[in-house]
DNA sequence: TTGTACGCGTTATCAC
DNA sequence: GTGATAACGCGTACAA
């Protein structure tokens, strides 16, 4: 009876000599079944190339098999971090990663998401950083009856719907590292505003400095928005202060990256003349040069702890999923103790 | 009657006092249609604020709005301009995009990739390179009839089914701006065996050099997989060749900067040392330093272009979406006249 | 342990 | 133009 050249459960059933509630409770692993009647289900299935239909099932259990990363991240290696990360997560089970950027800078933003979880109605949403700190978003997931998980530099939300790294510490440590380097004159560039990754990292930078009782003159300050190209234009800035600062932190590796990019472009040797700390770890901390000292974000474990809260069976309740990581501080080669 | 607190197309129809397939055909904007009737449904069904169930249509209509993109790339930044293309593509569909990773090394690719296929049923796959050169891949796309679109470094396959860029002539043309100023002991950074990319690039490079009569020594070739470091350990062998190579080409910007990263190591100066040209223009080629003269690779446009191919409506003869896209050299910093 | 009858939300057929 | 009715393939009460 099958017009699409694919059987269904009726054809199994038919030829298995059974009814199809017998095939779909093979298919289910139901325990009460007889072990001779399921074996033979089992060889009819084989026999027949039978494969069931997700978009019948989803429409009979009335929720489908659909994971969607909702994302605004300008990089690239972050955002394949944490698709690498869901799909360890999802491997193996039935559902499927839907990938859906969103405008960040447009007024219809929520509209537009609103739209999408309407229309697709996935089973959960995992929402990354920066719009996974916007409330408004979170809310509107709840609002929609969504599921979501939201990653971040601070627990915004319950644990169930929350994974986050402990970004201000991490940033604490780095910068307390450049002061007993023997650095005084730290710049910092920071994120975009906005961010809560941005504010947590810079209060982690502040907090250092004010433990080691250095100041933080606003000519030290420059922000960027994550990008090489930001950290660049912010780095000549920084790098034209009276006295230039031995040593730069950036919120992210990309703009580290144009950090040395600026510094080299006047002449300026890194890490003899400046050092620099970025944060993230992507592969450009490794392959600039001279390497990056940065730190690690744990992003693609967040990421599968994060997708697997969102699949995680509310009753049974087995190993909890962490909700914080930890980043930690990689030493490489951009750091020195100052040379005056 | 709604469960889940969705409305359904029962309910507007039973508040627009009309039959649910009139409303089936508003939603679908069937052309014999009663404007007032129209305007009536259309009204309740804002009111309700009605959505269309898309699990609900795809088993109605036998087939689902998933677009798959099947990749097995090492370069996150390429998979996420192709991402990037898919969606621009796909924005203001009602197709979603899933995105299906897939393990070239493994002996179980082809089953993996047919389970997908089997169990999701998307409407169509993007195929990006490597994965894409396989026959094999697209064959087993094909017996399942599933519609497929290939991107390459060659014509592999039908024009309504592949998107190509001429790699060949545009490596030819980048070795020939080298040998023009001045080169003529240029090594090259093959990709890995097996890839198409690889061996267009490489015939390209041969047929220039060949041109210019030049030889190719076998110490001036190695081969790397496309990642940073196998460009490293690559550059390491070619530039202990005596005589050293005055240029390097690199069958991508990945090794091109794993090339400069060597030369920095050992004190080379670039370009003047050692000139070096990569392939594809991801922002890595920009951000290095100095800036990377390379090959610019429309692989956004070139995923634009399939996805259209692949949603477009087999019987309505549009636009046609071109095939063959052209690579570009973009002049940036990292060439120079060789100094000896 | 297994089968029957029906519901999930939509589209297609074929009358009127 | 519009409306009953039957698919689509699978899951679930409830009965046997």
């Amino acid at each position: 009876m099958q017009r699409t050249g694919q059987p269904t459960i009726n054809d199994v059933a038919r030829v298995a000599g059974v009814s199809k509630k017998t095939v779909s409770r093979v298919i289910n692993r139901s325990p009460l079944l007889g072990g001779e009647t399921r074996a033979r289900v089992e060889a009819v299935i084989a026999e027949l190339g039978y494969v069931p239909n997700p978009q019948a099932r989803a429409l009979a259990l009335r929720r489908n098999f659909l994971i969607g990363l909702v994302h605004d991240n300008p990089n690239a290696q972050t955002v394949m971090n944490v698709q690498q990360g869901m799909l360890e997560a999802l491997h193996g089970t039935e559902f499927e990663m839907v990938v859906r950027p969103i405008d960040r800078g447009s007024a219809t933003m929520l509209e537009d998401l609103k739209h999408f979880l309407e229309r697709q109605r996935p089973y959960g949403v995992l929402l990354m950083p920066p719009v996974s700190e916007n409330d408004l978003v979170a809310r509107a997931c709840a609002e929609i009856g969504c599921r979501y998980v939201r990653m971040g530099s601070a627990m915004l939300d319950a644990p169930e719907r929350m994974v986050a790294s402990n970004d201000r510490d991490a940033v604490r440590a780095a910068t307390a590292y450049l002061i007993d380097q023997g650095h005084r004159r730290i710049g910092l560039i920071g994120g975009p505003h906005g961010f809560r990754s941005a504010r947590e990292r810079r209060g982690g930078f502040e907090e250092a400095l004010a433990q080691g009782g250095i100041s933080l003159p606003r000519s030290l300050i420059a922000d960027g928005n994550y990008t090489f190209e930001s950290g660049l234009v912010a780095a000549e800035r920084l790098l034209d202060a009276v006295p230039r600062p031995t040593a730069i932190f950036s919120c992210n590796d990309e703009m580290a990256a144009g950090v040395i990019h600026a510094a080299r472009q006047r002449g300026l040797d890194v890490p003899g003349d400046l050092s620099v700390v970025g944060f993230d770890d992507t592969p450009i901390a490794a392959h600039v040069w001279p390497p990056l000292t940065t730190v690690r974000w744990p992003i693609a474990s967040m990421a599968r702890s994060a997708t697997l809260k969102l699949i995680a069976d509310p009753e049974a309740d087995g190993v909890e999923e962490p909700s914080l990581f930890l980043s930690t501080l990689i030493r490489r080669a951009s750091v020195a103790a100052p040379s005056d």
